[in-house]
DNA sequence: TAGGCCATCTGGTCCT
DNA sequence: AGGACCAGATGGCCTA
């Protein structure tokens, strides 16, 4: 029993060691562990501060390995590596977390403000390579309603407006027309806030996609910010590319631009990759493809009967 | 309040 | 032995 206090005495210090862990749930979780060990090895905590094992010699022998006696010093070494382990743990999900951060920064809709969850970031990182293959590989247009689609194919509908309401706005990203009773603010490639009316796409939880919500008309801009900037946006082709074609990824030129705040390369770097070029950033080197802001008109059905949470796009 | 998303802890497995 | 990776469990936060 005195052992079970003091077994306790020092996961409650390794506990409170931990700022992670605060509150009782993590502790009990930490006790629940404890609960695993006591049933095999609490019984072998004799007090030794040695890690040998002792055979009693009276008891029967058992086969197989030997189970070791949770001595005071297994325990200490225990805690130790497990403090260590979930230490390297939350390190490894931290660059997990920021290695899809890097990845939401390359997507055609990227802000900082709404975020895409990880699952749909990944599902649109797929999507949004496999459209622009098609765009190597079949000369399609990053204009058309087709590339829209591919973009949101199995995305969910909040993320599927997200998708096209960028992909309608841009780098312009604005435009205001008839509907401004429900403006929404949407954080453009620049990094500036503007307010927009999302043309007449259900709001989440889930509607239906129809083809005159994606009509637009010829757009007419409101902007609250510098109108040199939205001008510099409004004429935003890209030049074309000159140099020699090399793998359209260049990892460290493309993530590390984002990795410094300065926001002259945020611009440069967001203004690029919030659009379907295959613009990778100023040290990049893949072929430009024009930016201009393409206008769709996109019959789109979503088939939410079938797939609550999933876009599907029917021809 | 339910559901989605997330961070963290944890133990198991594999590899060096 | 120890680190990396993984998946399950758990609870917090947020939003509709």
């Amino acid at each position: 029993m005195s052992e079970m206090v003091s077994v306790h005495g020092w996961m409650e210090e390794a506990l409170s060691s931990q700022d992670e862990i605060k509150d009782s749930n993590q502790r009990q979780s930490a006790f629940d562990m404890l609960s695993g060990l006591s049933h095999e090895e609490h019984g072998s905590i004799d007090g030794e501060e040695d890690d040998e094992e002792e055979d009693d010699g009276e008891k029967p022998k058992k086969r197989g390995p030997k189970k070791k006696k949770m001595t005071k010093a297994r325990l200490e070494r225990f805690r130790v590596r497990r403090v260590k382990a979930n230490a390297r743990e939350r390190t490894r999900m931290h660059g997990l977390n920021d290695a899809l951060d890097n990845l939401r920064r390359v997507m055609p809709c990227y802000s900082k403000t709404q975020k895409l969850s990880k699952i749909e970031t990944l599902r649109l990182a797929r999507n949004y390579i496999w459209a622009l293959s098609e765009v190597l590989e079949r000369g399609q247009t990053t204009e058309g309603k087709n590339f829209l689609e591919m973009l949101c194919k199995g995305l969910s509908q909040p993320t599927s407006n997200l998708v096209a309401g960028c992909l309608q706005l841009g780098p312009q990203s604005l435009f205001l027309e008839k509907h401004e009773d429900k403006p929404h603010m949407c954080e453009s490639s620049l990094g500036h806030t503007y307010s927009y009316q999302s043309p007449g796409l259900p709001s989440p939880p889930y509607g239906n996609i129809e083809a005159h919500h994606l009509h637009l008309k010829a757009p007419t801009f409101k902007t609250v910010v510098d109108p040199s900037l939205v001008n510099h946006t409004l004429n935003c082709t890209t030049p074309p590319y000159e140099g020699a074609l090399t793998p359209p990824l260049s990892i460290s030129g493309n993530f590390s631009l984002k990795q410094d705040n300065s926001p002259e390369l945020d611009k440069s770097y967001g203004f690029r990759s919030h659009y379907p070029s295959l613009g990778l950033g100023s040290h990049g080197h893949a072929p430009h493809f024009q930016t201009a802001v393409p206008r769709y008109e996109i019959p789109i059905d979503i088939a939410y009967d079938q797939y609550p949470h999933h876009a599907i796009f029917t021809e």
